[in-house]
RNA sequence: GGAAGCAUAGCUCAGCUGGGAGAGCACCUGCCUUACAAGCAGGGGGUCACAGGUUCGAGCCCUGUUGUUUCCACCA
């Protein structure tokens, strides 16, 4: 039963031996089980070729955390893992990977292509899992998904085809953001904007039979041979004149119309606009209601077309420095100006999007956001913090409609097909083999795959075995909280709403508990090109996973990015260690085989007793309400500062090899009792050294991984003796802070003599003042002792003691010292006097805050009394 | 342009529904008091950004100001 633990935790010998002992008795394993409640969170899947980051770590904890408790809880519970494809992110990989043999996608072919990815798949795919292994994630693994797992792929075909029934979903040629180097058209929510210096080039416009000029700014020469209007403002007085004339485009010599909208603002630039209506999408908007033409002048990989005139085939950066040269020499560039400006890049390859219109899929969002709204507004789902309900109102209030088709290869392909002959589109379930609508067989399926975005949406039941009715489905679905960063709920939590709400008519999870980002110790974000990422699993292999955990759950609140340092994982390192240590005490001492409380309870049994029943309330409370940081430093101060520091050196004596029997099996019950309750808290946080200390204890059960959860115990409330075992600690702190002030260190032994009202206790905590006021003996009377003036004194409110150790005292500096106290206590006793007599006070406050202010009253009188006593005696 | 967060000890941050300001690290003093030196005991250090307001009472609620970060929008 009671094995010899190493003085130092060592995480590194147990961590993985625990994972696989876990795994091996199937602890992850969710079973539907009508007898009991479900609890479950899908994972958020990692990129399936990714490695795991600081932000996986954390996000990948509190989920941890949530699921460990909730399985001790006595729920069924179900943490679904999976990956993602990761469109654009592995193809980008696997395209380097070709490049470094000089060759690109297209030398293989698609389907060669595919077969590479997958190899890569293969050989990356479970990596992440591992790691995640390695974190203590306690997934049912057996149920690992894929976002182009073929149950998946079924379930996005299945809703594709669904939504274009509904109508929901729509080919079109609009103007969408278009990543040259990846050569895909991408989502707004793809694109990350940032302020980049540019310029204002001011440009003439000849009117057409006139010599007159319109002089028109623009940021972006290199689609000017695109424009095909002039707009100006309808109020603008200065070109009134001119609305319904046209202008000359330069370069391309071709007339344009110039027309009136209310879109332009009169006090920028010239008050003139160029319309480019296929490259900005102000610009399309004006051009549909002006019935423009659109001539688009860029292809794909960013390079002028055939539109643009003599530039076709300059890339776009080139083609802007030719275009500004010849209008430089046409004389008709008449200024340039600097121009700070936000430009929108790729968020995957950085490299600047370019708006054009092309021919793409979309789904129409407008009739979704109502009730994604609604649900959220409702109640319905729920955001944690709230305040990002918010964020996600105004996106929602502003959706646009969603760009899915991606020009890659690697993804789910759309399940369209185009009729050569009649030009029908069939969109379907299985593969067609000829035209829905002319029955032609001259029909070839679209090139393009769909947003990854879009499959990763439908995550909450597509992995639970949808559009089949499985049975997880019916127990696990909705799913009771998503766990993920701020930074994608647009991406994912917004879209998962909108399916789940669509597609299954139930929301998709009852929470959303968002956190931060993890940021390197200076507040930067960790990332490859500043190198300063920390790598989690270093960090596990030094300081154990449980520290790691520890470290990112607590010094932070919800939805607040979080700084890492290395500093608080050895301090949470430490603070394993310590609880090894106080286990090991325990077992040390341990004689008995169960930890059923006794009856005969002592005064610090009690005191102890209380504090980690109300300590059992506190974390389950608090992790209810996801505020586990609270809950971890809960559980941190107490197995510390209260556990460690006093309870255990309070039963130092009832241990002691002399010690009555019955008392020394009390204490080691109570040590016992508490120690299991506060692992089994501590275990969903810290779930390896629990495990291990557990193992070693006296237990039932396979791990303390699947024991019940603590509860809240009426028999455990004892107030008196809470009361007046901070009396006792009182005067133990009073006592080392004297002892401390005059630099007597603990090997100096000192009789105390207790002047005080309660002679009983402190009778009975003699052994307590030994032990932690390195008493000599002790001495407790009703009266000041004669020799009191030869002794250093120090006060409580219901204590004087008297120490023998005058010869280390300056009495005018004691005095100093007493008065000091009396001073401090005496103007808090005066503000206190000035509440109490305050009317208004007494009669508006809460009874209990008045009777607390009551009592600190007379604790601070009580205590003032004692030290103006001791004050006499100097 | 719109929205949100943050501003508390030297540093990084907690502070739950308002009731005498906390932690970790750092710093100072004294200790190997046989679970733990990854430790023990003690200590110093905060007009809780600023100005108003509500309240018996404000770090906490309201308004404004300043600084700072982020998100959304995208005026050519």
């Amino acid at each position: 039963m009671i094995k010899e633990l190493p003085k130092v935790y060592e995480p590194k010998d147990t961590e993985d031996k625990l994972y696989q002992f876990w795994m091996d008795n199937g602890l992850f394993n969710a079973e539907v089980d009508k007898n009991k409640k479900p609890f479950s969170i899908v994972i958020p899947p990692p990129n399936v070729t990714g490695q795991l980051h600081m932000g996986h770590a954390l996000d990948n904890t509190l989920q941890d955390i949530l699921i460990r408790t909730k399985r001790m809880q006595g729920y069924s519970t179900l943490w679904m893992p999976g990956t993602d494809h990761a469109g654009i992110a592995t193809q980008i990989k696997v395209e380097a990977e070709l490049r470094k043999d000089g060759l690109t996608r297209y030398d293989l072919g698609r389907e060669k292509f595919l077969e590479k990815v997958w190899e890569w798949k293969e050989t990356y795919g479970s990596r992440i899992i591992n790691q995640l292994h390695k974190l203590g994630a306690s997934c049912d693994w057996r149920r690992t998904r894929f976002t182009m797992d073929e149950g998946l792929s079924k379930a996005v075909r299945e809703v594709f085809v669904t939504l274009y029934e509904k109508g929901l979903i729509y080919k079109g040629n609009r103007i969408i953001n278009w990543c040259p180097e990846c050569t895909t058209a991408l989502s707004d929510a793809e694109v990350e904007y940032s302020e980049q210096a540019g310029h204002l080039w001011y440009i003439k416009y000849q009117i057409e039979n006139s010599d007159e000029y319109l002089e028109i700014a623009t940021t972006r020469p290199e689609t000017m041979m695109g424009d095909t209007g002039i707009a100006v403002n309808p109020k603008d007085e200065r070109y009134k004149h001119l609305i319904g004339k046209n202008a000359i485009l330069p370069l391309m010599n071709r007339p344009i119309p110039i027309f009136a909208d209310d879109y332009v603002e009169m006090d920028f630039g010239t008050g003139c606009v160029k319309v480019t209506p296929c490259h900005d999408p102000n610009d399309f908007d004006m051009g549909k209601r002006h019935d423009l033409e659109f001539i688009l002048v860029m292809d794909g990989d960013g390079k002028i077309n055939k539109n643009g005139g003599k530039y076709c085939g300059m890339d776009r950066m080139e083609a802007r420095k030719a275009v500004v040269k010849d209008l430089e020499e046409l004389g008709l560039l008449t200024r340039t100006e600097d121009y700070k400006h936000n430009v929108g890049a790729c968020y995957r390859c950085g490299t600047n999007v370019e708006p054009m219109t092309s021919a793409q899929w979309f789904v129409k969002m407008a009739p979704f956001a109502e009730h994604d709204m609604e649900a959220v507004k409702r109640g319905d789902i729920r955001f944690v913090p709230e305040r990002f309900t918010k964020t996600y109102m105004n996106w929602m209030e502003n959706v646009h409609d969603w760009c899915i088709s991606r020009q890659l290869w690697w993804g789910h392909r759309i399940p369209a097909w185009y009729c050569a002959d009649c030009g029908h589109i069939t969109v379907s379930r299985t593969d067609p083999d000829k035209c829905e609508k002319c029955g032609s067989t001259h029909i070839k399926q679209d090139e393009d795959v769909l947003d990854t975005w879009f499959s990763s949406g439908m995550w909450p039941f597509s992995t639970m075995g949808w559009p089949e009715k499985t049975e997880e489905l019916a127990y696990y679905y909705p799913t009771n909280v998503l766990v993920t960063g701020y930074d994608i709920i647009f991406f994912w939590v917004a879209r998962m709403i909108a399916f789940g709400l669509e597609v299954m008519d139930e929301k998709p999870f009852n929470d959303v508990f968002l956190h931060g980002i993890v940021r390197d110790s200076q507040g930067r974000k960790m990332s490859k090109s500043l190198g300063n990422g920390i790598d989690p699993l270093e960090v596990i292999e030094k300081y154990g996973a449980d520290a790691l955990r520890f470290t990112l759950v607590t010094g932070n609140s919800p939805g607040n990015d979080t700084r890492f340092y290395y500093e608080r994982v050895e301090a949470n390192r430490n603070f394993c260690n310590k609880i090894w240590n106080a286990s090991r005490f325990v077992m040390m001492n341990l004689t008995v085989d169960d930890f059923t409380l006794s009856e005969n309870l002592s005064i610090e049994d009690k005191w102890i007793l209380t504090l980690y029943n109300q300590l059992v309330k506190e974390v389950t409370e608090n992790i209810e309400k996801y505020e586990l940081g609270v809950a971890a430093d809960k559980l941190y101060s107490f197995i510390w500062d209260k556990y460690c520091d006093w309870y255990i050196e309070l039963c130092k004596t009832r241990l002691s090899a002399d010690a009555d029997k019955q008392a020394n099996e009390c204490a080691q019950k109570v040590l016992g009792y508490v120690l299991v309750g506060t692992l089994k808290l501590l275990h969903p946080f810290m779930p390896f050294i629990t495990e291990t200390i557990w193992q070693a204890l006296p237990h039932e059960g396979v791990s303390i991984m699947v024991s019940q959860w603590e509860k809240f115990d009426d028999k455990l409330v004892f107030p008196e003796a809470v009361a007046q075992m901070e009396q006792i600690m009182d005067v133990v702190k009073v006592v080392r802070n004297r002892r401390s002030e005059i630099n007597v260190p603990p090997s100096k032994r000192a009789s105390l003599t207790i002047v005080t009202e309660s002679p009983e206790l402190f009778a009975q905590a003699e052994p307590f003042l030994k032990k932690l006021a390195w008493a000599s003996e002790v001495t407790v009377c009703a009266e000041v002792p004669a020799n009191a003036e030869s002794m250093v004194s120090c006060a409580t409110n219901v204590a004087q003691v008297f120490m023998p150790l005058s010869e280390l005292v300056d009495t005018e500096k004691e005095k100093a010292r007493i008065n000091g106290e009396i001073e401090k206590a005496k103007k808090f006793v005066a503000s206190l006097e000035a509440k109490l007599s305050n009317e208004n006070f007494v009669a508006k406050a809460p009874a209990a805050v008045v009777n607390a202010e009551r009592e600190k009253l007379e604790k601070n009188k009580a205590l003032i009394a004692k030290l103006e006593d001791s004050l006499r005696l100097l």
